[in-house]
DNA sequence: ACAAATATTTAGGCATACCTAAAATTATAT
DNA sequence: ATATAATTTTAGGTATGCCTAAATATTTGT
């Protein structure tokens, strides 16, 4: 609940390695540091130990590294930032990904909290509002192709054909649960059916009535679901994906 | 037109200090950098040097200190990115503006060139497009006040009623020059009525078409007028303001 | 089992960016 | 003109975050 706490952008930067390492291959070694933030071993060692001593990681000399819980926190936190910042700049600014992907990593260190959840909130409100904030963005897409500094009449011509072709009541296409969903689609939480603690625990991990779901990878098994919101990624059990009931447009 | 050039965030903002502390009372002192940086003078003073010998600044001790030109280049560039992430907080995300200053100051050390000539368009896009960005972003900010995880009826009623009263051609309601816009008041530029030498000039300054003037100060006299284009701010003889034809909405 | 290869840590250094306290310079007031 | 006040600079010190080289521990191949 608190803030992302006096850590050093060098140390968040650690931490957030060490939270990705892990998920990738279940184990992480100094090396693996060293290599993804292209710094010495030694540096490494350094930071481990501060990272120690402030409590965000059970390490010792030539012991296996694991995250505390209010590591695995704090680095989920800083995770988000990136996802998120990444996210506006692909989605909306349509900043080529790689180019995103690496500004993402420095700006997560001094964007406040409140501001990733209001730019999250942006980022739903243009994929949901009858507004028209898709067709906005599309457009903007679209601008960006008419050159640099031109007053883009291209751009209004075909947004007028838009606007007056779809004035459009937002129609409900589709009514599902997350379950239902494919890797790489998307809906809106309608509900949450479910009571007490399970409701709970769900409303917790973000999955809030209004936010865009959208689901990353499907286990073969078609048990674990990955799926993302409000910048979490989640990891959830078929029969949770189930209570969450969804609206595709 | 190359980049910011490896200067330190912290060397960032004693440039970003110096050039605003020399806009507002045109002389600085090492003094006025200590407190507004919230840093002791002996800081300043290394900073000084560090800026001098690398040719931003005219610094010797004692005597007083201007920029070079390659360093007032610099400044302008880090005040730009500034001003264009708060106006994009508050503009946009409807941030609180001591909020947006603050967070602008932490982002714009990382936030690269063209990622902010992004911003600058996707601000510009909303601001133009028929495709109703003003409208979007009105929306947005209603939607902020319908209360957190819900899932804003009101909004998608009132977007609807909006959205079938003003289809709407975008309406070309008056042509004027950026001499005749009160401080405050804004349009989009047409062209850059002038030749040669002048009319490069005026591009080279960011007045270019398509983008959104506004106009910030006028001199009692009518005559220095301050306007801000694409995140820069300007000082236009009337002269040169009555050449730029503009469009308001 | 144990030598060779690999991984990790310790030790010692460097640069940045800040600090406080004391010295030097410049400004001001009588 | 000169003492006092204000400002600026120098000197010396701290913490972070990176480095290389050398020492130590672990893993691997036979």
């Amino acid at each position: 609940m608190t803030d992302a706490s006096q850590l050093s952008a060098s140390l968040e930067d650690y931490l957030e390695a060490i939270y990705n390492i892990i998920r990738e291959k279940n184990a992480v070694r100094a090396k693996d540091i060293a290599k993804r933030l292209k710094v010495s071993n030694a540096s490494v060692t350094g930071a481990l130990r501060m990272l120690a001593k402030r409590k965000f990681l059970n390490y010792a000399p030539y012991d296996v590294i694991t995250l505390t819980p209010e590591g695995e926190r704090i680095a989920r936190e800083i995770v988000r930032k990136h996802e998120v910042l990444r996210d506006f700049l692909v989605k909306v600014l349509s900043v080529d990904p790689g180019q995103a992907d690496e500004a993402a990593c420095r700006l997560e260190h001094g964007i406040p909290a409140e501001i990733v959840d209001r730019l999250v909130k942006f980022i739903e409100f243009l994929e949901i509002c009858p507004l028209g904030g898709q067709k906005l963005v599309e457009g903007f897409r679209r601008h960006l192709k008419c050159g640099a500094s031109d007053n883009c009449d291209m751009c209004i011509k075909l947004a007028q054909e838009l606007a007056s072709k779809e004035v459009s009541v937002p129609e409900k296409v589709k009514k599902n649960s997350l379950a239902d969903l494919a890797p790489g689609e998307k809906g809106i939480i309608k509900k949450i059916r479910a009571k007490g603690t399970l409701r709970k625990r769900l409303m917790d991990l973000g999955l809030l009535p209004g936010s865009v779901v959208e689901v990353e990878r499907v286990a073969p098994a078609g048990d674990p679901i990955e799926v993302k919101v409000r910048g979490y990624h989640l990891s959830l059990r078929n029969d949770e994906a189930k209570k969450v009931e969804i609206e595709v447009r």
